[in-house]
Order: structure tokens, then C-alpha cells, then sequence
DNA sequence: ATTGTAATGTTATATTATAACTATTAACGC
DNA sequence: GCGTTAATAGTTATAATATAACATTACAAT
């Protein structure tokens, strides 16, 4: 990996970290090309890659969009929530639902290597709770 | 509904439930192109998105690509298992995770409305028991 | 028949992503 | 140091996916 390739991916995390919400490669191109006037669409990808395979952004598969990950420490399977209103991305941890979801699997043979948990719907902050208020 | 628009879902409909494997939308339009000669993309896909609301069809986010629901009765949430090797989609029903996840998440104040789960790895036929035969 | 509405057709373009090739840099043995 | 090679990054072009915006048609209600 060159200097070029750490600095766009530490870039990228830290545009990531400031917001909650997701951002497409093209937004994160656009944000780059502030600072680095001339850089392609493969460089941001590359990036994203990488950022990726280590763990430390979630690709939304839903949006086409990537958030950072929340958790330093486990890099591991998460559940993405995803506010429709606000469109805040939050991460949560529920080991749990995926030991359950890998053992049902396992039962009828298929072997899984990654799980994609995406759940859409309203957030605390946005909720009917909220609203009355 | 006009019947054109009917006739559209019909012919993909019966496209998907024909393969056990996901198609583009693109895939799609040049199957229906065999045809109708003059279709274009904004047919396909509205005819998707009919067809997606009905559930007669599930699209695969991780895969920009769409499958027929393989259940007829409950056109309910489903977990979709992509298998690498082979490309073959199966359902499967997991109501135990779907109310156990939606249960962790509404404690945390969050009110799902779509959850989507699919998972890759490889399927039973695929699978090294069957690699070792 | 006329008008209003919803469905469909059409054109163009936006958005997301990657292939394929070139240039640069870094690492190493000599 | 110098050349060789392998990895990384830059560049160009284009592929693949999706939708906006507007035109036309169908068709029901009056």
C-alpha cells in the first residue's frame, strides 16, 4: 500500500466519522476532489475497498452508501438501522439473532460467509413519541 | 392498470419464476426485447415495482437483481440465501429472527418497517460435503 | 364529444461501478 | 548507484443500474 492509498482511505473514514448518515462514493468523490482536485472515481473506490475488507466502514447495500463503523473494537456482523425520515445509520450488535439465523442455516445445509441486515424503518428520535411531542 | 402494464409483470413474473437465479434489470428488458422490440428501461421498471409491492418478487440488494418469491401464501419477510458458487437463490422463513429482531430494536426505541436479510456463502449442493463425492 | 385522470411510451440523463491501460513508486539484488 | 520487477496509483473510457421529465394514449365520467 503507498501513501497515496492510507491517505484517501484516512480521508474517506474521517468524512465518514463526521456524519451519521450515509454518503455515495460519488458524494465522497466530490468531497475529495475539494482537496485533491483531480482524483477518479477508482480512487475512491479502491479506498472503499480497503476500508471496507478491514472492517472499519459498512457498505449500505440498500442506498448504495457506506457509513463508518461504530464499534472499534468488534469487527463483526452488524445490524444497520436506517431512519427513513432522518436518515441517520445507526449500528447495533446482536449476536444473538445471527448464532440463531447461522445455526437455522447450518441445519439445512447452506454455509454462510456473510450476513447483510439491513432493517428501514424510524428511529427513536423521529418516532411517534417524538412527534406528539 | 392498463393491460400492457399487466402483461409486462406477467412476462417477468413468469421469466423469474423460470430461473432459480436473479436477473437484472437489464436482463429482463433484453428477454422482453425478444418481444416487444421497443421496450425501455422505465417499463421494466415499473413493472418491478409493481410486482415488488405485491411481493410477488423480492429484489436482492446485494446484487442489483431480482428474484420471484418462492412462497405463495405468506407474502412476508424471508431470509435469502445467495450461494457464490452456484448463483441459485433460496427462501427461507425465519419468523423466530424476524420477532426477535424486531423486539431488540424496539427497545431501543426503533420501529422497523422493512427488513431486509440475505446472506451469501454456499448452498447444500455446493458445499464441501458434496465437493468430497 | 369533451374533459380529466391515470397509464404507458419516449427521450434523455443521472447515478453507481469497473475494465483496461499507463505511469509511478518502492524494494531488491547486483 | 543502477536496472529489474512488482505493487500501487493515476487515467481514460465505458459498463451497468436507475430515474426524471415530458409526450402520448386510453378510457371513464359527465
Amino acid at each position: 500500500m503507498g501513501k497515496r492509498g492510507k491517505q484517501m482511505q484516512t480521508e474517506i473514514l474521517s468524512i465518514l466519522r463526521d456524519s451519521k448518515s450515509p454518503h455515495s462514493a460519488y458524494t465522497l468523490l466530490d468531497r475529495l476532489q475539494e482537496t485533491y482536485p483531480k482524483i477518479a472515481p477508482p480512487t475512491v473506490y479502491r479506498a472503499l475497498a480497503a476500508l471496507g475488507e478491514r472492517g472499519q466502514i459498512h457498505r449500505l447495500e440498500s442506498l448504495n452508501a457506506y457509513v463508518a463503523c461504530q464499534s472499534e473494537a468488534h469487527h463483526q456482523t452488524s445490524v444497520l438501522l436506517i431512519c427513513e425520515d432522518c436518515g441517520v445509520v445507526e449500528e447495533t450488535f446482536e449476536p444473538d439473532i445471527f448464532s440463531r439465523l447461522s445455526a437455522a442455516l447450518r441445519k439445512s445445509g447452506f454455509s454462510a460467509q456473510r450476513h447483510i441486515i439491513e432493517v428501514n424503518g424510524i428511529c427513536a428520535s423521529c418516532g411517534p413519541a417524538q412527534a406528539a411531542v
